[in-house]
DNA sequence: GGCCGACATTCGACAATACCAAACATTTAG
DNA sequence: CTAAATGTTTGGTATTGTCGAATGTCGGCC
């Protein structure tokens, strides 16, 4: 989605969200804390706060804040109704099985993408979980799988947001170049992220689609010393072309 | 905590959230939908729903709204920082290998006990996800071993503002009969629930704590015919139980 | 295709309420 | 124990959320 302004908008709501913001930013905040990020006066920061929490979507420990457990209420729910997540979590838990990597269904969202589920395999990084972490669309395996099936315009809708920002050497900030790789993604159903986003990380991903509905990408990421040569560029892939196939199928008898 | 009511609550914040409840429990609704539950004009609730789906907690597909994946940003952020989530899933993903069942660490939430992780073993009951989800406390396993590790005038508390609703034959609804049973679960370190909150399902619980602060509690659900006898009684409690102390170790030296 | 009904969206005037500053209370540090 | 820092409450005022009506849009039906 878009940035779209709402033309008559709740200002109260705006500066609601911008304190939950920064409270996960700040990883909790005191009121004073938060005095020095946001235009609000001292009395009215507490009266924002205090609302928050009697609405479950803050917790006060003490006396510093925090986001509250009714976010993750609210956002499981919004998750189990995404149907990338209902259709491919069994998939991502058999893919993980198998390849014994980091697996993780992702959506777009906001022009990024963004994490339903990861499951990681045995051998997998240790890794802190993602659970909706929103990563950059353009330097990451699922991020340019998902671009590859969106409308084009779209794809330049979103590169006009959020830019083409350097994250490693390997990362893609030329928009043409950008838009040559998803043509290559397209040919093959594959996407790979070579270090584009974190230097000794590489990934792989398939687009999900449904109906013609894009429902986001399933993504494997790994070291590069284990993800190299031929299991890089043809066993892995053909595992997630594999597992997209098992998917598209589930899509299209739901009742199995 | 308790319903504590915020003294000069902002009220756009009490209706948006009511909105966003709404949307949950109505699985997606459209503006007119809304129309009838909550006590604003049209117009009010479009500003509302478009303030909101700029902020990203609503998405609009089409002319149903429904809960936006901000939520689950905020949720799973709110998640990570939770010391029994931290501590406790690798102990929960290797309690469900070992047992097959289902594992789920639950926290206390609002007078409930809510999901932070959920792990399914192999011949686990077919279970949806229900991260986030909050339960009543008096008639799970995982409910009531919190229950046993709080201080008895905040249990009054919650059952003040909860009441002891009937589940099934097998609820606790007598406020003695309850306090008897967390007594019993202070001696052994173990909650039982059989079939007190659903026909033909029973639980096996844990509290977990951290220096004298109750973490939440871990919990082992499945069908009555697979928990039955010595398995019910000894031998899963027994799992439980090493698992416990796996954790307590794991908190008690935090760079292991 | 065009009409109709249902619904979504915008707008201006009014009134509710969010805001600030300052007083008051509480906690923390020294 | 005192002082400083932070948290909480209050009342008057201006912002802004609210309503109702008008306008715009969509989808179905003949």
């Amino acid at each position: 989605m878009a940035p779209k302004k709402a033309k008559n908008p709740v200002r109260s709501i705006e500066r609601a969200t911008e304190i939950l913001e920064l409270l996960k930013e700040l990883d909790g905040a005191r009121l004073v804390d938060l005095e020095g990020y946001v235009d609000l006066s001292k009395g009215t920061i507490h009266s924002y706060l205090a609302t928050l929490e009697q609405c479950g979507l803050v917790s006060k420990d003490g006396s510093t804040y925090n986001i509250g457990l009714n976010s993750l209420t609210l956002g499981g729910y919004a998750r189990d109704r995404q149907p990338l997540y209902v259709l491919g979590r069994e998939g991502a838990d058999e893919l993980a099985e198998q390849t014994g990597e980091l697996v993780a269904l992702m959506t777009e969202w906001n022009g990024r993408s963004t994490y339903l589920y990861q499951r990681a395999g045995e051998r997998a990084m240790a890794m802190d979980s993602h659970l909706g972490v929103q990563l950059p669309i353009h330097c990451t395996a699922s991020g340019k799988a998902i671009l590859s099936e969106l409308p084009e315009e779209r794809v330049h809708e979103i590169i006009d947001e959020r830019g083409l920002p350097v994250w490693t050497d390997n990362t893609i900030t030329d928009r043409a170049a950008l838009f040559e790789e998803l043509e290559t993604i397209r040919e093959r159903g594959i996407s790979f992220d070579d270090e584009e986003r974190i230097d000794g990380l590489r990934g792989i991903g398939v687009p999900i689609t449904r109906d013609d509905d894009l429902l986001g990408a399933i993504a494997l990421a790994g070291p590069v010393n284990r993800l190299e040569g031929d299991r890089y560029r043809e066993e892995l892939p053909d595992q997630l072309t594999k597992i997209r196939r098992m998917i598209d199928v589930k899509a299209k008898y739901p009742q199995l």
